[in-house]
DNA sequence: TTGAAAGCGGTACCAG
DNA sequence: CTGGTACCGCTTTCAA
């Protein structure tokens, strides 16, 4: 079923169904109609890839994100399901490819092919060559995360700095000295990622505005991680008092390790960081944190990618969040000493 | 950049090129490298939509999921996650298109538009008209989950009847009597939410079989909703000492509130049911639990989609997993009376 | 208000 | 082994 034989049927050319359809030019209203039945009639739906061809656009969107060999963090498939959302709302479709190991292939195959009209790259380190690439082509693209040197591009981002350092700043107004940072994996921090490098610089000014002692630790994201974590915080620090945490997914593991050191939140130790909602609430007692807006972050991603796409010469926006930290029930004063 | 650009420069046929790269006619190897060096010189790639015109195939598959307003549940995503990884290693793409609110609108896009070459289809119920309406069409397609009538269709999905009936088992060998089940939202029950459906019936057949009692409740997917399904199992049959959950995403809440009750876990409540690992594992004491094998079963789904589209004359095939329950601290014998 | 026809960028058949 | 060309299905310009 294709438009030349809706013509026929109707008795019209190709180009006054495809005008009918469009509207981009006066068709009667009778031949409308008519042609507009046997649409109905035929359940007729144009051929995407014709007219992405013809168009020279395809209505979808790419998203690409990490080899992520074993697991997803939660966050990630968060993202994910924000900008599908958003660009749906937008008449896009989202195409995802991993394609993991080779760095390039990914969206070569994305943009190069032009399967999309733009693109949404996550996952992004502070020096990232796929963002040069990106910048050098002109090709409309967002990143969710910033590069070190993010002039010129579109972007939304977590400030994680800030966050981290609000939140060293509530165990220091509560009176706490002596902390650990649960940053996110040593491979991840080592290769640049971006949230876990400015996480970590946050924890590190923060300790200096404050004047308090701190040791940052990494962490991979599970739960075992976590536990083994703790262990090692408590036994190379045991002085600490309190934990901020941007490591969502060893949560529940860090806080066994706490109970199975005797230790009770936030008795005996405080603990908060950044996380998404669900896990701050799943674990008990609940913690106090700064979400993780990922839906959100998903549609603003979508709200830029497209002002890219429909004015590339404006100037690239780009936004950074800064949640608030919602107080639950992680922190509370430190212990006095010698009780 | 396009093919006939290629082709002028290497002074040869459109066609030429094309064999060259697609390698279905022999090409004399010397044009064969005088054509690479212009391709590579230029850096072309081939224009997808208008191979995908020619041959009559995209190279995507579609994935049909649902509006999912606010939140998608862990289980949905980690789906999605396999499904984009076992495609990507078949060198397919993944289109996700939501288009909530009407039913059809979803694929019907991604299918009559021939946006793809096969559709995933998740959140099955067990009346679902894309399914029928999929399976007319003739169109290549796999459901994650599956129908009450899913013969002559492909589909993988958890045993869910058997797995709930295992955990029941499970507290009945070690002496529990009466117990609850935790089951997903009441809204996704009614609309026959098909692996609702089947837990809340596997709940049902395994009380009759080992001559417990127990109670059926639903519950929303947040913690909150856990915290007060607590209660109400709690206040309306004090006598329960084990629970079945298959509702992930209320554990942190379910565990919270036997906290705030004082039960403690196993010692005082049992808790069993079916969890991703990454879930079973957050909480304290861990839960015992069949995996939800998400990555594998898009792994599967995958395959089965392939098997489709390459030979539509055999038989559908489908896989029903019942993953063995991992022991971990949640549960135990129950209370003894009186102590 | 409508039709004819030239693309869009590939693929693959028919000839040579 | 290679070239010419019809065609995939739709959009859009040109002409009437």
């Amino acid at each position: 079923m294709n438009i030349g034989e809706i013509a026929r049927r109707a008795g019209v050319s190709r180009s006054t169904v495809s005008y009918a359809l469009s509207g981009k030019r006066p068709v009667s209203e009778k031949t409308r109609r008519r042609i507009q039945r046997v649409i109905n009639e035929m359940g007729y739906q144009p051929n995407a890839s014709a007219r992405a061809l013809a168009r020279g656009e395809t209505r979808a969107l790419g998203m690409v994100f990490p080899p992520a060999s074993s697991h997803y963090t939660d966050m990630q498939l968060a993202f994910i399901g924000g900008v599908v959302e958003a660009a749906g709302a937008h008449d896009y479709d989202v195409l995802m490819s991993p394609r993991g190991a080779d760095v390039d292939a990914s969206f070569q195959r994305l943009v190069g092919e032009r399967r999309v009209d733009g693109v949404i790259l996550m996952e992004i380190r502070l020096q990232d060559p796929r963002v040069e690439r990106l910048r050098d082509t002109g090709f409309p693209f967002v990143t969710i995360g910033r590069t070190g040197n993010p002039e010129g591009t579109a972007w939304v981002d977590l400030d994680y700095l800030n966050l981290v350092r609000r939140c060293v700043r509530h165990l220091s107004d509560l009176g706490h000295h002596h902390l650990a940072f649960v940053n996110r994996s040593e491979k991840l921090l080592r290769s640049g990622y971006e949230s876990a490098r400015r996480g970590l610089d946050g924890f590190e000014v923060a300790l200096q505005e404050t004047g308090l002692t701190g040791t940052a630790y990494t962490c991979d994201d599970d739960a075992a991680a976590g536990e083994r974590c703790v262990q090692q915080i408590l036994s190379s620090q045991p002085e600490v008092t309190g934990i901020v945490t941007i490591n969502e997914a060893s949560l529940g593991g860090l806080y066994r390790g706490l109970a199975d050191a005797g230790r009770k939140i936030p008795r005996d130790m405080s603990v908060t960081g950044i996380s998404a909602e669900r896990w701050a609430e799943a674990v008990t007692p609940a913690l106090t944190a700064a979400a993780q807006p990922a839906l959100e972050m998903g549609r603003i991603a979508i709200d830029l990618l497209l002002e890219r796409m429909r004015t590339p010469e404006k100037p690239a926006r780009h936004q950074l969040l800064t949640p608030r930290i919602v107080l639950r029930a992680s922190t509370g004063p430190p212990p006095v000493l010698g009780e």
